[in-house]
DNA sequence: TTTTGGCACTCGTGTGTTCAGAGTGCCAAA
DNA sequence: TTTGGCACTCTGAACACACGAGTGCCAAAA
């Protein structure tokens, strides 16, 4: 079907797009008149009127209303975003800013938390961010540290400087030694590896134990590869909720499931891993999984340091906003986040 | 003055006590004839009328407008959470799946996090966590592990479970023994101790190694220190902010300076502050310090293992808010939360 | 075939009015 | 000191109504 935009020329194309436009900024349903005076678009009313018509046949904008201007559709924000509208370029002043912004970080957690801070200032919206994901980083040491009798703590540290530690309550006493030799057994197997690798490579460990040792060496595995696994089971920080605010006039009705999406870090994880890694991912209105968010869309994309993406971040805003803007903001500050991760 | 209270007699104590549960209970001004009939004061409306007039008098609750009903005032919450209420103890199933609920937890983090949602659904309000404080905790352990020649890693596990991670670059080669004896003086000297006293225990501890390692042990050493005066890493933890969405009628107004607060980790840090470690807190409405908070009401209270509080936790909703029951909640999770901490 | 002006029509919004009900304060009697 | 009665106040809901923005359609112009 190459028939999607088949009845809509150029023109048409161009009362959709000023249609969006002047929706974004007045928050109300735009009528013929008021086009044709706001853009200079060369026509009558009357000529608008008649492709509104056909933009509304078409599924691209709808009245709420008889007697009502007309407000874009899902669908008609969509082919704005695809076909009519260009990412706005952040302006020298702002990308100084950012820059000097995020440079002031002092460790990852600082870079993750002025980074969301900064997307939901520059967007007004509220901004997501998923902490760099240590699937692709390597087992730097294991430690193992005796507590009680029966109780390990497990260290884990990763090449990016991450650490993660456990409580291991094991089957018996365990002896020094057998902590020393499994210590060792765990760094030499496991170092240098690649996170989702270790389990693989330590599997057949407990067999090399004295039989009476085994539950206390496979109760420290499996707590290791818990820990193993949670690295995929990511960190996401927020910023911007009081955003919200201004959301519309039938408030408390679109945002209560908002704010329950956002405390919703598993809503919040799938949200971001739809994103498209390389290109920028705009998912607006109903083609959000998560029906809480059907009257909002989410600008992601990944970032990272060099060209592959170690993680996302993005923007959740009511489905009328400003996309050409947003979208500008969040490859910008994805950007430059990238070039902080990669100098530290 | 002793006269606090001194116009107030017993009747119109509990007519009181009466408009705030009646207000509490359906959000709307509370008129003498609603009250006989929901309260058996065995009285007149006439009389009842007579008494609020008097509780206006002194302050205690406030009319909106002439012929409207009454509403309590901060003040009136203030006497009636001092003299008129009793904390609402859980009932036993509630105290059971308290108990179930946190004893999942596997680590620190997890307790931390169970808890803020335990509590925000407890009392469909906001709920806000402070990890424990490193300032009251006491060493557990100290672990370094030799990461590359000159590089060491410094561990701290705290008896509240809290681990931090430093990076510790040495000036030159750090041997293995020289590494093991550090790591048995340190733990010989501060393990068992609360945090601020370490630096004192281990001052003289550089004179004791050889002069070549000294500056070894004292980069340690001094990095150590660091982390344990970092007593603003404070962290705080949140959950319920949909619960904000049945605040009220002038939705807007009051919640954005509300979310905006519940950024602000400062803030909040400020607030929970002003807890008194022992006893419950309850700061109703304008007697917040921060002016976003000035229609809300803070219930908190400290929390830890043993009989010292090592953290404090606590709830924020509007100042209409069934304090009873909610200090009950809070109460009940701090105490099953200490027992877990203490517990681990 | 497309554009345009004209025109009748629709419908939401804002304004003004009315009305019932809840609640009060005050007063005189119990 | 309490109570019943009474006049008064004020809100909020219901209703009517006019205004105006906006539409769809049609016939004429380009």
């Amino acid at each position: 079907m190459a028939g999607e935009v088949r009845q809509l020329d150029e023109r048409k194309l161009a009362v959709l797009r000023a249609i969006v436009q002047d929706y974004v900024g007045t928050e109300e349903p735009v009528g013929s008149k008021a086009l044709v005076e706001r853009h200079n678009l060369g026509v009558s009313p009357a000529t608008v009127r008649n492709d509104m018509a056909a933009l509304e046949e078409e599924g691209y904008i709808h009245q709420p209303h008889t007697s009502a201007g007309r407000i874009p559709t899902d669908k008609g924000y969509r082919l704005f975003v695809d076909k009519l509208a260009e990412i706005k370029p952040m302006s020298a002043p702002e990308r100084r800013a950012i820059r000097h912004f995020l440079d002031g970080a002092v460790d990852l957690d600082d870079v993750v938390a002025r980074t969301v801070r900064l997307l939901a200032q520059l967007t007004r919206q509220v901004a997501v961010v998923q902490y760099p994901s240590l699937t692709r980083s390597t087992v730097r040491h294991i430690e193992l540290v005796a507590l009680a009798p029966a109780k390990v703590m497990l260290v884990l540290i990763t090449n990016t400087g991450r650490v993660e530690q456990r409580m291991v309550d094991c089957p018996g006493t365990v002896g020094e030694t057998v902590l020393a030799d499994l210590r060792t057994a765990l760094n030499t197997g496991a170092a240098g590896r690649r996170l989702p690798e270790v389990p693989g490579v330590l599997e057949e460990l407990p067999a090399m134990f004295e039989p009476a040792d085994r539950p206390t060496v496979s109760t420290v595995l499996a707590t290791l590869f818990e820990t193993l696994a949670e690295q995929n089971e990511e960190r996401i920080m927020l910023a911007g909720t009081a955003n919200l605010t201004r959301f519309g006039h039938d408030f408390p009705l679109t945002i209560q499931p908002v704010l329950e999406a956002l405390e919703e870090q598993v809503i919040l994880l799938r949200l971001l891993g739809e994103t498209n890694d390389a290109a920028m991912t705009v998912r607006i209105g109903r083609e959000n999984a998560y029906e809480g968010l059907n009257s909002t869309s989410v600008v992601s994309v990944g970032y990272g340091s060099g060209d592959e993406s170690v993680a996302k971040l993005g923007v959740i805003g009511p489905t009328r906003m400003d996309y050409p803007g947003t979208m500008g903001a969040v490859r910008a500050v994805a950007r430059y986040v990238g070039q902080i991760l990669a100098e530290s």
